[in-house]
DNA sequence: ACATTTTTGTTAATATTATGTCAAAAAGAA
DNA sequence: TTCTTTTTGACATAATATTAACAAAAATGT
């Protein structure tokens, strides 16, 4: 069952794909070739040929591709055409932007439970569900057969958190910690460093004046 | 004075290297090899000094990389040896996360405002700043001289607004929003698509899961 | 029905990126 | 001081990724 091993770039672009078939969906748009999709994306036709082969041949000669049969392949190589139940650890400020974000809701992302240490919110709301305290991290994950978390808090208890979270059955963390975490081979995470990404804001900011 | 171009790929490690620096030096090192970083950083330490000599040459023979200079040559890079004065168009959640994370400050990037279209939130407090109505963009980024602002709100508004705050002289948009940005070539774009990153945890969950 | 056009999937060519190698420089040890 | 070890910066090599080219398949037009 190997599949071929896809090269990171390749990942890096495939939501973006998913994002532009959904948007031409949107727009009633039911049939595309890779050389119109080239224009709108800003690559290469051979390239979106190229990348979409890795999985299959979607397309047909002459006619292009069906955005709709595309954009539901690619739901299901993301593996987003079923539903993940997720949890979100820490409830600052970025914590609850997430639960309440919709869009990931509307992608079959569902929130199931929000944690934090600090006694004084426990208990409170967001959205639709309620804070609740650390001591439950592992009976709620458990429990609700939960595989992904969202790791909202300062790098310093995110390291002991993230192996509670592992040991408790989470196979997939989706980080905004300020650290790489060092985990087992068989669990992903997905790093969101949103103060490297500004720091390269910042640089090409400082390219762009030079000239 | 054009400055030999730099890949992306390098551009995207540079704020991590960074980041490496700054926890040695808060534990104390004075040097490091960059075999011993390699190790650390999971690069080869061919890279990191391919890396680094995009750059200059900062190291010396026998000797390694003096961390704190090696930091202060970065931070000059990046260009976050000074101070960048930014705003934050949108006071939802995320907006809020971001004008409240102490970390940002810590180097060099301050909040001086903070803007939604909603009545019911305008001149409500977000940490020490106020939320101010959207009239009030062009002014706030011309008074200020503000050239950097992260962009918080959906993708439908999103676009008019971009056109507004480059009409006012902002150069660089840090875009949370959930499209890509058509803009003139002097401006710089580092786009946050987190539902993007999402998409690619579950994607390697999916994976990891069939091994 | 036939010719023409479009457009894919695939293979080949090119370009970019990462890794390995090594002489030369400096540090550290004897 | 002199010898040995460490370690860089530069360059050569290998691996990846992107772009180009094109035959074959299907659609469209006449």
């Amino acid at each position: 069952m190997a599949k071929k091993d896809i090269s990171q770039a390749v990942i890096q672009r495939l939501p973006r794909y998913y994002r532009y078939l959904e948007d031409l969906m949107d727009q009633g748009i039911e049939r595309i070739s890779s050389s119109e999709l080239s224009k709108r994306m800003k690559l290469t036709a051979s390239q979106i040929r190229q990348d979409l082969n890795n999985f299959g041949g979607f397309g047909q000669q002459g006619y292009g591709y069906n955005i709709k049969n595309l954009h539901d392949e690619i739901a299901k190589i993301l593996n987003i055409d079923n539903e993940h139940k997720m949890i979100i650890v820490g409830a600052g400020h970025l914590g609850q932007a997430l639960a309440n974000y919709t869009n990931f809701r509307k992608r079959g992302f569902i929130v199931k439970a929000i944690f934090d240490k600090d006694p004084s919110i426990i208990g409170n709301m967001v959205g639709e569900i309620q804070i609740q305290s650390m001591d439950k991290l592992e009976s709620v994950i458990k429990d609700n057969d939960i595989k992904m978390a969202a790791v909202c808090i300062p790098k310093g208890p995110a390291i002991k958190v993230v192996e509670q979270l592992i040991d408790a059955g989470i196979i997939g963390i989706w980080n905004f910690a300020h650290v790489d975490l060092d985990v087992p081979e068989n669990i992903v995470i997905e790093n969101v460093h949103l103060s490297e990404s500004l720091m390269r804001l910042s640089y090409r900011m400082g390219e762009a004046l030079e000239d």
